[in-house]
DNA sequence: CTGAAAGCGCTTACAG
DNA sequence: CTGAAAGCGCTTACAG
């Protein structure tokens, strides 16, 4: 590649300083700057397809205007819309975005971390995986500023964005019990994370509630390598027996499709023989034979208010602000209920 | 944020020159270098927690080990699914990614390529849109490492990874024609893009190959704004009348995903009442009541060779690189022989 | 085996 | 109204 031109290009076809130069270019002391001088040099930037250097920028105002992203997955449709969000809200601000998956898994989620500042990022927006929380500390104790996504860890006082898991894994099993379910299973990602936990609490706590015997056998936790198979094989375990389960509640995304694909290529009628509640609204739901009724985060807000709370932290105090976001149970007929399916 | 440690600290630290630090950091000139000095920097500079600042680094190196992503929408799964690929790649090669989305938006595109530049990444990956062609003229002129994925502009002598588009779509049509349809109807994007037409001509070269006659109406292009409610209105015209069509082809991920959608609402059965074939395998096609006879693009492939071929360019010479590479038809269901459908 | 020094391309306090 | 100069944190050719 050519050199690209500089600032003291510019200077020195317009045959001033390059302090002028910056001045006019980045619009500082416009009223202390003689008015020609200034359109000249606007001229013989253009002229030259002058594009500021943000790296030689950077080093001097210590200012990157990145922002990195670690997510779990950019191929997981939940981290690309988040990612779609944040990206405009950065660049709202003149921010762009710096990417990486940690797939879960703490060594890169670190490893990650470790680029991202290399780099020079002002700031980082987080979906930490399990076991990452020493590494969060450390972020903490270097005072970078950071927000947590979707997932937080309850012992560190973090800023946050988040949901109210419990609160609607709870209703979502509120919900189906009101629509006169009684064997309600739950298939949930084995995860030490505060939110499949607090998932999974929701849906006990509401089963208690209910006075509802817990057949411990109804709550099945799939090891993340083996969604697809241990997913399968969960479903068959809950419909087995004497005692099958009448509805199922998927605790994420993934669990959802390879558990709706396992129900449909059973030629299961939903919700006849089996209702379904699922976490998250993805694109592909709607192509399921019986409308699902799930659980639609705010992903908007979410990625906004990340963005929004991570920016304030670049800019000025670094204060905590945690934020818990609720979550809206979307009723469809995939959890119609029971004395209606007789009915229909 | 507390200054960071740098160099200088390690070196007063040590008593060497910043000089020597940077050598041992950087693993060069090992064997000048006592081994008890290097061994004692390592140590320190271990204990500081040193990062190497990469923006010092680049303004001095004129690399950034960044690349540029321009997608067209890093919320829609064909997106997402390369740029995890190329994160992958570009991780393996040291290098980080930033990405950004053009909405199919020329204006977009240009102001991204524009900040892209000023944050001096090595090289780009573009997914083009409409109307960039002189942008992408642009970047050639400067010199700038590029490759352009899954678009490309024929007029321009540029790198690209792409799709035999036509030759693909005419083997779908030459699929449904085999399979006893006779009156096919094709659903695409209304686009001056070349690899949109190049579906369309494929589809065209197969009817016609095939002597069959076409109806102009069966040939449906719908606005890219709004696409769910045209694609339904296409839908429902190619029904409508004495002789509705009995297969219809999607030509990309966004259409079929609304198409199917609308199917599956009208309740048609599929490939009884309609054959199906779609552009782009995506997890959601999974949930269709019929399994979808799709076009699988290698997005691997496109992905890892975009990387490879980028960084090519950017260590070397600028030599052009075209790939053509082949998508596969992938035969299900939604395609079964109209003989077939009546035994069953 | 080691270090002083220049320079990457900006910004900005200071002097005039 | 304008410019010389220092400095951001690195790398590296050169000298010793």
């Amino acid at each position: 590649m050519n050199r690209k031109v500089s600032l003291k290009d510019i200077a020195q076809r317009v045959g001033v300083s390059t302090t002028l130069v910056s001045y006019v270019l980045n619009n500082q002391k416009e009223n202390r700057i003689k008015k020609e001088v200034a359109q000249k040099i606007r001229e013989v930037a253009q002229e030259l397809n002058y594009r500021t250097n943000q790296i030689a920028k950077s080093l001097k105002t210590r200012k990157t205007a990145t922002l990195g992203l670690i997510v779990a997955d950019i191929a997981n449709p939940f981290s690309s819309s988040l990612a779609r969000i944040i990206e405009d809200e950065a660049s709202r601000h003149d921010y762009t975005v710096i990417f990486g998956s940690s797939d879960e898994n703490p060594q890169k989620s670190r490893k990650l971390i470790d680029t991202l500042l290399k780099r020079q990022v002002d700031g980082l927006i987080i979906a930490p995986p399990q076991e990452a929380e020493s590494q969060i500390a450390d972020l903490q104790r270097q005072h970078v500023p950071f927000v947590l996504i979707d997932r937080y860890f309850p012992d560190l006082k973090t800023s946050y964005v988040a949901l109210d898991n419990c609160a609607v894994a709870y209703s979502a099993v509120d919900h189906l019990i009101a629509q006169g379910y009684r064997r309600i299973g739950l298939i949930t990602l084995q995860s030490s994370l505060y939110h499949m936990n607090e998932r999974k609490r929701g849906y006990l706590a509401s089963l208690k509630d209910h006075s509802l015997t817990l057949d411990k056998s109804w709550l099945k936790e799939v090891p993340e390598e083996q969604v697809k198979a241990e997913t399968e094989k969960a479903i068959g375990d809950l419909l087995a027996g004497p005692q099958p389960v009448e509805a199922l509640f998927f605790t994420n995304n993934t669990v959802a499709l390879h558990g709706l694909k396992h129900i449909q290529s059973l030629r299961l009628h939903v919700p006849d023989d089996l209702a379904i509640v699922c976490f998250d609204e993805t694109d592909a739901l709607d192509l399921f034979s019986t409308p699902v009724t799930c659980i639609r985060q705010p992903l908007r807000e979410i990625g906004q208010q990340a963005t929004k709370i991570l920016l304030e932290n670049i800019d000025k105090t670094s204060k905590i602000t945690q934020v818990n976001l609720q979550a809206e149970l979307v009723i469809r007929q995939s959890t119609a209920q029971a004395v209606q399916r007789l009915v229909h």
